[in-house]
DNA sequence: TCTGTTACGTACCATTGCGTACATACACTA
DNA sequence: TAGTGTATGTACGCAATGGTACGTAACAGA
């Protein structure tokens, strides 16, 4: 049992922009916890235990199929949280959420947060709207899977986590990984991550990335990486 | 300003639900609305007007490209409702949303919308699972974009249509408008439903389709339109 | 019945990406 | 410093799809 008070400026900024009640809703049950690469944090068709609220870790939402193959549909870092069903009444998580990028999360216990989304109009506005701009991301991945190249997807992504991981140029991601969250071969990551090492974007070592040239990078992403950063804007 | 009762057995499935309380809340201000092919329901970037409720029209959600192009990212017919931001506090339709198979809707003006869904919680809630089984269909339409073939989408668009027509098996589709939710070409459609009618399994007439052979459809249709079904059954 | 329009069918080549197999290189450990 | 496991790089044939152009057939209206 934690405080939301240490977070300061890399805290969660949903909780951050959480008034002083409704941060005092919460805050008596938020716990801190360190994510590893591949942690699970709700398989699909499993309950919310928690509703949880990214601070340097990196999160990725997956819709497996059938044939053992899985497919990244969103990701979320400290710009949102993970347990839109919580808010919505829908106790069961209808997809797999794991830590894609390790750091630190802090969690609610999910009928905390149901309870307190109840109670306070305010607090429901903020996951709500995050709720939204989730939908409006999935919905942009939608139509990027369908129109944009491999490059395109793979600039995105990295710009994304980039985002996310606060103010970090070095990452841990290996090529199979992206591969898996893009939906296509891990060679074809490696080629494309290739193309975008050879113009000086980014630099790959053994699983681990630097982003080099930042603007370069937004560059060679689809509009998604804009059009998703700008709606997350319009809905903070 | 009509009443719910005449829609009978073909109604809005979430309106034939709701509880006498919460039907009379929406009631009076229910309006029949015949829409043909094309007709828009509400821009991107526009606030909703009202929340509507596909009675025998299908409508489609699109994403928007930069380049012009538009990729469909969810299907609504009697089964849901336009108009998730509304009981959500977010105005603002991210989305476009036409008419894709024309036919009826019922709407309601968003504020008597958003007001009674403040009021009442079994209104709320059945509502807010229909945006969580939304959000699972477009999450699985961004994996089924990434891993499966255009025939495969092909079926999956046919089925989940004459799901929504109510019992028709005939319906005006052309494969250019197809191809546009599908975000291919449009002759790529016209192979796919070549290979379908050659199967026996549809028939297609200058812009009509006929459902001949369903359970063959399902045969050839991608696991997406079971897992899309599943979900929003256990929703209901 | 003629004619124009529209929707569908076919064809061709370029490109992308898949499936697979295998080679290389880095980092850790003994 | 040699060995080993793992991450990355490369290669090749094949299938799917894109972009484009053009042919054909059904329907509508004159």
């Amino acid at each position: 049992m934690t405080t939301i008070a240490p977070v300061g400026v890399s805290g969660n900024l949903l909780l951050a922009r959480l008034s002083a009640d409704d941060a005092e809703r919460l805050a008596p049950h938020l716990e801190h916890l360190p994510l590893a690469q591949g942690d699970l944090i709700v398989a699909a068709g499993d309950d919310f235990s928690h509703a949880y609220f990214p601070v340097t870790a990196v999160l990725s939402v997956i819709n497996n199929m059938s044939d053992g193959s899985a497919v990244e549909i969103g990701t979320i870092g400290n710009e949102g949280f993970v347990g839109i069903g919580v808010v919505l009444d829908v106790p069961t998580s209808l997809h797999l959420t794991i830590c894609q990028i390790p750091g630190l999360v802090q969690r609610v216990p999910a009928d905390v947060v149901a309870a307190a989304s109840v109670e306070s109009a305010s607090l429901r506005r903020v996951l709500h709207r995050f709720a939204c701009a989730f939908m409006g991301q999935v919905g942009q991945t939608a139509a990027c899977n369908a129109r944009h190249d491999i490059e395109q997807r793979c600039a995105r992504w990295l710009l994304m986590c980039h985002d996310r991981v606060g103010g970090v140029d070095t990452f841990s991601l290996k090529h199979e990984y992206l591969a898996i969250m893009l939906g296509v071969r891990r060679t074809g990551v490696t080629i494309a991550a290739g193309a975008l090492q050879e113009a000086g974007l980014i630099r790959y070592r053994r699983g681990v990335i630097r982003i080099v040239d930042r603007a370069g990078l937004e560059g060679r992403a689809c509009e998604c990486y804009q059009v998703v950063r700008d709606q997350f804007l319009h809905f903070a």
